[in-house]
DNA sequence: CTGAAAGCGCTTACAG
DNA sequence: CTGAAAGCGCTTACAG
């Protein structure tokens, strides 16, 4: 019930508790016939130094920061489950930060500073300049994940969302396809405003209207929406920045007795699950999101390991997606 | 750059630290005008007391660890989301341990103490005896969400999902439907059993022979034997242990050419965001693990003040659950 | 290779 | 109501 201290196993073992301490941070300066004894007793006793300690002792809590917004949306869940699974790797522990909206996300930085973590894994995509700000003056790396940076210095894992978005509409054209929709949301996603400009590209150089459409987050106001819409025209092509988006585009569609993919293809952007439970099922932009968690995270050890005086800054990775080409488009 | 010390808001405030300290901790034992001045030099220098040293010297962190296997299932994102909100009303910091399999939870669990939590959020679905253990030498309060112990005094929030799967059941037995499947998954989720036991009981109860099928975790798999099993026999009401799978059955039937829900009607159980995608829309039994989630954090800021030498026990949260009656069943 | 000691940044009895 | 001091459990130069 009382947790073993290092005095215990020092105690035990025989030893001071700096030779206790030395075992576990720096083994090659303990003697081979010490080390092992002190790492049996730490064994039995089950012995685990108290983090706080530890963190405050040595200015490495060998915890990071992930400051998300919303985690329930699927991509996030999986980008979490990304880090975590690099963080273990390399022995780092998460303290998670939720923040609902970016202002609050001004108020939470104070606390994440605070909590004295040896980095942070920063998403959001409703950057302000004093958010920036706050950013530049953190005393750790800061590494920014499946989100865009405008700041030198500040960069992170992340996809050429324009460009897939850019490649994906040629590629539409290419086949043929004419009237191409793009239906949005009216959230200012930085990610999502760059998936636009790659559509508007591409529409444009092959001199084709660019025919957008702002849907709203719910999905009941979308139905209504999208059936208004597909009374009036049926587009080659509907392509949205959400699965769930296009799912639901997809659907009132089938309602309506529009054949997918024959009368109108439509394809999504992200590859959740959602995409492989859909009928028929949703060619997307994949987009390998546990992939970029992972990378974020291993590349935050790096910078972490910075021995220099100055907090390490971080640019900008750029990751490969692919396209999965399901039964909605042909 | 360098962050603010509790040294320097005393010396800029011509107070002691310790003041400094009162203020934050204990407020109504400082005078008000030196409170006040107190609190503008903090704001000022936006001062956030180190968590480490904080931990360390009061034996309170204010964060509590959530446990959980895999963050990136939907239902897990969602919890968490309502253990978050939670948290931040009571003001406390989650550190996340995201666990794979049962074993590895054992060895995290040092991990979970070591970090000086005030008490931990657990969800499990494969309790082996020896976790058991460890939960209940665990020098904090213990919560569990969303799944079930068999030990007295650790409890947590969650559903009666035999209730429930009998429930719904014996609700469409009511309905008139006779052969009603069932179809589970191979994994040993405590939940999930539940849920088979009450459908079990409800069959039982009206003289009808459970019908019963294992499928596999993977989309593709389920598929090929969905396939096969609307090849031999096409019951009149199909339930699932999970959305996905009732979706996936849903759409093979679909293929098929089987009319949902007039020849089948289908149910899943959870109620995530992939209901609403299916077409037709999916039925279910709703849980409300944002809720859950919720409740178990505010649960667990109970336990956590008890001031008693002796740890605070839990117990068994019973929350409610409704029925999201869609277009899969008539 | 090992130990004694200072110090990390706080909190909290204890005096006053 | 406030301050001086001890102590939380570690790590890490510094001696030896």
């Amino acid at each position: 019930m009382n947790q073993t201290k290092i005095y215990d196993v020092a105690g035990a073992a025989g030893v001071s508790l700096a030779t206790v301490s030395r075992v576990l941070n720096h083994p090659e300066k303990v003697k081979e016939a010490t080390r092992d004894k002190v790492l049996r007793i730490i064994k039995e006793k089950g012995y685990k130094p108290n983090a706080n300690a530890r963190g405050l002792a040595s200015r490495r809590s060998t915890t990071v920061a992930v400051v998300v917004p919303n985690i329930s949306r699927s991509s996030v869940a999986e980008m979490i489950q990304g880090i975590v699974d690099a963080a273990k790797e390399y022995g780092y522990t998460i303290r998670l930060f939720v923040s609902e909206e970016s202002s609050s996300q001004i108020d939470m930085w104070g606390d994440v500073i605070a909590s004295s973590v040896d980095g942070v894994l920063f998403m959001n995509d409703q950057m302000t300049s004093e958010l920036y700000k706050q950013l530049e003056l953190a005393p750790v790396p800061v590494v920014f994940v499946n989100s865009i940076s405008e700041r030198k210095g500040l960069g992170g894992v992340r996809i050429d969302y324009e460009e897939a978005a850019y490649k994906i509409t040629k590629e539409m054209i290419n086949r043929g396809n004419k009237s191409i929709m793009f239906i949005k949301t009216g959230h200012k996603y930085s990610v999502n405003e760059m998936k636009e400009k790659g559509y508007i590209r591409a529409m444009n150089e092959s001199k084709l209207t660019p025919d957008i459409v702002t849907s709203s987050g719910d999905i009941d106001i979308n139905e209504v929406q999208f059936q208004e819409i597909l009374g009036c025209r049926i587009p080659d092509v509907a392509m949205a920045v959400r699965d769930s988006i296009a799912i639901s585009f997809m659907n009132i569609a089938s309602k309506r007795g529009i054949k997918v993919p024959e009368q109108l293809q439509v394809i999504g952007f992200q590859n959740t699950r959602y995409a492989l439970l859909s009928n028929p099922k949703l060619t997307c932009v994949a987009i390998p999101i546990y992939d970029i968690g992972n990378k974020a995270m291993s590349y935050l050890t790096q910078l972490m390991k910075n021995d220099d005086e100055s907090v390490a800054k971080s640019e900008d990775v750029i990751v490969d997606y692919n396209i999965a080409w399901r039964e909605s488009t042909r």
